[in-house]
This record gives structure tokens, C-alpha cells and sequence, in this order.
DNA sequence: GCGACTTTGTGCCTGTGTTCACAAAGACCT
DNA sequence: AGGTCTTTGTGAACACAGGCACAAAGTCGC
């Protein structure tokens, strides 16, 4: 009864982040028919506590229902809305290399309420040419096209990044997802966020070299 | 002259996440016959707080000099040993759709110990062609192959990821990079990270739909 | 209509990570 | 050789995230 809708402001981040998982167990559920789900259920889905869950659904207003659970259907469409899935996100993906390339081919995107509908590079050998039905274009063109705000996705090598992050912001971008293996400098109000495949690696080899079976005090049946 | 040895134990997991970030910064100096960097330059050149950095580098030893900074080359040597980087890791990709291929192709890895040795399907149309020079195999052939320890990359649907990793596990993987969108779950000792791009994407989209220059106070010559 | 049962939402506590600020350490200049 | 100056390494304060445990709330059966 109390206005669940006051702290609907400063959702902690690391919540956000987990938020997009929820969202996918939910549609997950959805898909094969389960209509209900505690949080128990949907935490084991997700991958994550049942406790935490509760908390971070809990700071977009209550929508379980004690000694039930929760709706799929609801609560997929509370989260969706809070992560701003109402309409489609148009993407640009700059730089079309291996990677560009595949992830314009990747269908993954579509069904998570994204589009991509920009293919950008400089190479004038690549501008023009179809991939996954898109035409490669060039910074020019794009800012002729692109109107509304868009997300970009920086494919290029690493020497290149810089210079295409600095472009797209010049076109009005303030959401960066930054696949090249190095640091980018944007001004404050641009998001930027990284993934690095070779920084995943050696995260994981660092574990595989001390034995984890020594650092991780939790095996059960063990010795 | 302390025992500096003594709390080279248990590093920090936020500490490990960075590790590979300095080293790439080092290594981007070393390239550019830079010898010695402070602690200053090289959070700058890493993205991080040079607090945050002395602090990092402060868990795997003092290896810095006080008035002048660190030593490039005996740096970026410290934080390969620390992550196991003195010997090529192997990867096996499992999972030759889009985004396996472009990761097959993808050139990033080698320059930072790792080499890509197998590529593994199950799909008898793929199986047996040439990818990136490599021929693809199915996992009978895979555990002919792999003596040592390997690395599993996972870029197959969601819907075989788990049956993949299952397979993986049970040829003595213990460290597994998952791009498939969905949970996996393992037995204690396996190591998982996670990279999943439209979950990226949506994080994005939260921050963009909130007016983010709203969020964040620290706009300085904004309003 | 009432009691028992299930499950949520949340207050508290613990541990982890981050930032600040400064003393110790060493280089460099004179 | 001594003083100054730069930069590290770290103690202390702070913020954040995660887990536990339980009261509140609502359902379901009788």
C-alpha cells in the first residue's frame, strides 16, 4: 500500500545488469507455458539466489503475489519497460571485419528487442557490398540516415576506435558498446561498455592455473 | 624486504579483472618503446583510478620504484606469470554458427596467449570442413586430440549449450567462455564466465532511456 | 469464515571493493 | 652529502553488494 512507486529511481547497478537475465528466463518460461513462477523457480533459471532476486525485483515496485509468486507475463512486461524494451533500439554496428561481420549475421539481436540496421566502415572496398541483406555504409551516409538515437556496436581493430567512437558521438550516440581491445575516451553522458574476448580468457586462465579446486573452499564431496 | 611472498595468495576478483587490462596497456606502451610508466600514466592509459591501480599491483608485489614508477617490461612480465601467460593456453571453439567462425578467424587471441587449436561441431555438413585453416571436428575426435588442459569456448545456440558443455566438462574442461544466451550449469571446480551480447546491449538501453545526464551529477559544464 | 501454509518483501549484518590522503622510500639536483 | 621532490604503497573511512532470516500478506482447503 505504500507508493512502490517513489523508489522507482536509482536502481542499483548491478541489479540493472541482471535485470536483461530475469528477462530472459521469464520469456524462457513464457515459451513453454508456465504462467506463474517464484522466485525460487525463476532465481534457479536465472542463475542467481532466490533472495537477491526478490531484492532487486522488489526496487521496481511489488508485483509478486505472496504464497504464489510471480506472473510471467507481468513481470516480463514490468521489465521490459524498465529497460526501455517498449520499442526497438536501432543499432549501428561500425567496423565490418570478422567480428562485425558476424555479429550483422547474428540473429540473437531481433528477438531482444534490437535492430541492427546500420552496417558502417571506411574501407571503400567493403562500402557498398551486402551482408545479411544490409548495405555497408560510410560515416557520411549514416549521418544522413540515422535520425533517432541509436545504440553502436565498435567492431573496428583497435587503432581505429577512437577515431569511429569519436564519429558516432559526433552523430548523436551516447551508448557505446566497445568490442575493440582497447580504452576509449568519450565525453560525460556517453555510456560506454566493453567486452573483451581475450580479457575473458585470461581472466579464466588465471583461475585454471591455481588449481580452483584448493581456492574454492565449497566442493562438497571432495577429499 | 618483507616477506612480499606471503599475500601473493588469494588476489582479489575484482583485482583479476583488471590484471589483463594493464597488461594490455603495457604492452601498448612497450610498443611504443615506453620503459617505465606511473602509476598515474598507466591507469590513465587502463581506464582506472591510479589508486585503485597501486592498490591492484600492490597484491602481486612491490614492483614499482618510488619517485620514478614501474619498470614496463618487469611489469607486464609480473602480471603474465601472475596470470598463467608464460605458456600458450589452448582453446577449443565449440559451436562453428556466425559468431564461432568469426572467433575462429578472429586474429586477437594469439597475441595474448592463447592459441585457437580446435574447432568443434556437430553438424556433419560442417564437420570436416576448413575454417581459418583449421578443420572442423566433432567431439569423438576432440578427445582423441586434447591431452592437456583446455580451454572451451561456447558459441553454439542456447538450445545445445548445456549438452556442449556437459561434453566438454566430461573431456576434463574446467574453465568455459559461454556466448550462448542461456544458463549453464556445472559441477564445483568448473569455471564460468559469461558473455552475452544482447544482455550488454540492454544495459545499454536502460541507461539511454533514462535521461542519463540526469543520473549522473558529474556533468561539469553542462545545464 | 477461519486456520494453516506458502511465498514475498525487507531489515540487518557481513564481506568486498573503492576512494582518500599521507607517510615512507627512493631518485635527482646542487 | 644533504635537501627537495616525485611517486609508491597502504591504513582508514566509506559505499556497495550479497546473504540470512523473519514478519507480513495473501492463498487455499475445509
Amino acid at each position: 500500500m505504500s507508493t512502490a512507486s517513489a523508489d522507482r529511481r536509482d536502481i542499483p547497478e548491478a541489479t540493472v545488469a541482471r535485470l536483461p537475465l530475469y528477462l530472459r528466463a521469464l520469456v524462457a518460461l513464457d515459451s513453454r507455458g508456465v504462467e506463474v513462477v517464484s522466485s525460487e523457480e525463476l532465481a534457479e533459471a536465472a542463475g542467481v539466489r532466490s533472495a537477491g532476486l526478490r531484492k532487486d525485483l522488489s526496487h521496481l515496485g511489488s508485483y509478486g503475489v505472496r504464497g504464489v509468486g510471480y506472473d510471467v507475463d507481468r513481470l516480463s512486461e514490468e521489465i521490459s519497460r524498465e529497460l526501455g524494451l517498449h520499442h526497438d533500439w536501432s543499432v549501428a554496428i561500425i567496423g565490418m571485419g570478422n567480428l562485425g561481420h558476424a555479429l550483422a549475421a547474428y540473429g540473437g539481436f531481433a528477438t531482444r528487442g534490437f535492430s541492427v540496421r546500420w552496417l558502417v566502415d571506411e574501407d571503400p572496398a567493403v562500402i557498398g557490398t551486402q551482408i545479411a541483406g544490409l548495405q555497408v555504409i560510410d560515416f557520411a551516409e549514416l549521418e544522413k540516415q540515422a535520425p533517432e538515437s541509436i545504440i553502436a556496436v565498435l567492431a573496428t581493430p583497435p587503432h581505429a576506435a577512437q577515431q569511429a567512437a569519436d564519429q558516432a558521438i559526433a552523430l548523436g550516440v551516447r551508448s557505446i558498446l566497445n568490442f575493440a581491445p582497447c580504452v576509449i575516451t568519450v565525453p560525460a553522458g556517453v555510456e560506454v561498455r566493453k567486452v573483451d574476448l581475450a580479457t575473458e580468457l585470461q581472466i579464466l586462465a588465471f583461475h585454471e592455473q591455481r588449481g580452483r579446486d584448493i581456492t574454492l573452499g565449497t566442493i562438497e564431496g571432495a577429499r
